[in-house]
DNA sequence: CACTCGTGGGT
DNA sequence: TACCCAAGAGT
């Protein structure tokens, strides 16, 4: 298999044309929320589809604009703002993470993907988006949609494997030398996947990069799917933990005694089993026998 | 590396 | 209708 990489001024000319208007690309959401506002965006996108994050995205700036603003705010309210989105673990990082931003970094955003990294809930990909997309620093910013492009243009493959380190390094060699130009592409790669190289319905008659795409120069065949399948969801923890938490959050404020969330469940164990962990997690607290968002 | 951790819309 | 999947991170 050739390697041939993506035409990047190709790419780049795409998106010119043809990226969505998303309020985190505006130069008005820089001007007025700085790197914060693209701070809060990114752990929001965090595996929650664009469409779902844009109003609460808004909301959130509207009510926490800066970082001290954040960091004042309790983390019960922080979970209950946080609202459906998902995960909501990430509530509490984003939160922990405007309190270190305080405490440590003058209420400023750091610029360095070193000390981003070291805030929690900030992994490979937010710290460099952030680097990126906000200060315009030359970092590869990998996510799904990127390695999924460069798995079906360059190794001609239909899906992605798991996510490795070697993605950075090829992601690296890909970019231009230019920081601006190297911001371009990262934003073009996502976009080229988010929106035409996607992962069930590709539409390979509109990508600018066609022409170098080993995948559908083989006629796009269907290489197997390396990665593993996701538990089944139906059942799980995972929806007992949120449906628990649902239940808390529903209560505005007050406490509510344990039997009393979620007493139809069929599971007892499996319940009790998900607010021990959301305790251990400090999405709940308890006492005398109630529980209540943490305060 | 493998596994966990929510939620809702599209096909 | 049952999947599939979404700008990932932590352990």
């Amino acid at each position: 298999m050739p390697i041939i990489a993506p035409d990047a001024r190709a790419l780049t000319d795409w998106y010119g044309r043809s990226a969505r208007d998303l309020p985190w690309r505006r130069a008005e959401f820089h001007t007025v929320y700085g790197a914060w506002g693209t701070l809060v965006s990114e752990f929001m996108l965090q595996q929650t589809p664009v469409a779902r994050v844009i109003p609460h995205l808004e909301a959130w700036l509207d009510r926490w604009p800066t970082p001290a603003a954040q960091a004042a705010a309790t983390p019960a309210e922080v979970v209950r703002q946080w609202a459906n989105l998902g995960y909501p673990r990430r509530a509490l990082w984003l939160h922990r993470a405007a309190i270190e931003i305080v405490d440590r970094h003058g209420a400023r955003v750091p610029r360095d993907v070193e000390s981003l990294l070291a805030l929690p809930g900030i992994g490979d990909y937010t710290a460099r988006a952030v680097a990126v997309f906000h200060y315009g620093d030359r970092h590869p910013v990998v996510d799904t949609n990127t390695r999924r492009v460069i798995a079906r243009a360059m190794d001609g493959r239909s899906q992605p494997g798991p996510p490795s380190r070697r993605d950075l390094q090829r992601m690296t060699e890909l970019l231009p030398a230019d920081d601006a130009d190297s911001a371009l592409f990262n934003a073009a790669m996502m976009e080229l996947g988010a929106t035409v190289c996607t992962a069930r319905t590709p539409r390979c008659e509109a990508c600018p990069i066609a022409l170098q795409c080993g995948w559908l120069a083989a006629g796009r065949p269907d290489t197997g799917d390396t990665r593993r399948r996701p538990a089944r969801y139906e059942g799980s923890d995972r929806q007992t933990r949120g449906a628990v938490l649902k239940a808390l959050r529903d209560a505005a404020g007050l406490a509510t005694p344990m039997e009393s969330v979620l007493p139809d469940w069929p599971d007892r164990a499996q319940r009790d089993r998900a607010i021990d962990s959301l305790i251990a997690d400090g999405l709940v607290e308890a006492s005398d026998g109630m529980l209540r968002l943490p305060a």
